[in-house]
DNA sequence: CTGTATCCCACGCGATACTG
DNA sequence: CAGTATCGCGTGGGATACAG
C-alpha cells in the first residue's frame, strides 16, 4: 500500500544528500563495502578481492569512507605498518540500502537490456 | 542468524550494475524521478521543478533514462512543439530503493556529519 | 605493507548561443 | 516550447614511480 499509490512527493532530494550519495554510491565503495561486511580486511586484502581498483582509487575511497563514519581504519602496528579496515555500526547501516538497490539491479537488468537495444534500434 | 540479514556475499556488485547504478542514480534523476513520480511533466516544467538544473544536462539525463526503460517520451503535438514525459512501469519500481537510499540519508545525516567534524578536526 | 606524488586523460556538467 | 551546438573547466580515476 506504501509502495504502489502511496502518498507521493514524501522525499525531496536535498543538496547535502546527493553529495552524501556520491561520497558513499561511488564507483568502487559498494565493493568496499561487500568486503568489509563480510570480514574485516587489510589493504592489500581489499585490493586483491577487487583487482581492477588502483592503490589511489582505493585510498581515497577508504578515506572517504572512514570520513563518512561508514568505515574504521585500525592501526595493528606500527613495525612493519599493518592496517585493517572495519566496517563500522554506521555502515552496516547502509547495507540494506545498497541490497534493496543491487536486488531491483538484479531483478530489473533483463528489462533494462531490452529498454536500451529497442531505444539504440529506434533511434538511430 | 541474527536481525534478519541475509547470509554475507550475497551480492557481488559487478560492472554493468556499477554502469546502470551510475545512469540511474546520477546527479539528477534521482529529482526527476521524484517530480515525475508524482505527475506526467513537459520539458519545461521539470526546469522550474528543478532549478539548478541546465537544459543541457536535462536532455542528457531525460534521454538516459528513456535509453533504459525508465522514463517514456510521449509526443503530444508537433506544431508548436509539445512533448511530455511519464514515468514508465518499470520505473516506478526503482522508486522503492530509491526511498529507501533516501530514507537512509535523512536518518542518517546527523551521525555522519558528526562523523566528518570529528575526522576533520583529528586529520590535519 | 601501506601508502604519497605526479602526470594525464576522459567526461560530467555548466554557460552561452542558436534553431525548428 | 523543446531542444542542439560549442566551448571550457573541474575532477574522478588510471598508470607509474617513489617512500616510510
Amino acid at each position: 500500500m506504501d509502495t504502489a499509490d502511496a502518498p507521493e512527493g514524501e522525499l525531496k532530494v536535498s543538496a547535502p544528500h546527493r553529495e552524501l550519495l556520491d561520497q558513499v554510491l561511488d564507483k568502487w565503495s559498494l565493493s568496499i563495502l561487500n568486503e568489509l561486511c563480510e570480514r574485516p580486511c587489510r589493504f592489500n586484502d581489499l585490493r586483491r578481492c577487487i583487482p581492477a581498483v588502483t592503490q589511489k582509487s582505493l585510498t581515497a575511497t577508504l578515506r572517504r569512507l572512514e570520513r563518512n563514519g561508514i568505515v574504521e581504519r585500525v592501526l595493528l602496528s606500527s613495525r612493519p605498518v599493518a592496517v585493517e579496515y572495519r566496517i563500522t555500526p554506521l555502515g552496516k547501516t547502509l547495507r540494506h540500502p545498497v541490497d534493496v538497490l543491487l536486488d531491483w539491479a538484479a531483478t530489473h537488468m533483463p528489462e533494462i537490456q531490452r529498454a536500451r537495444r529497442t531505444f539504440d534500434l529506434t533511434e538511430t
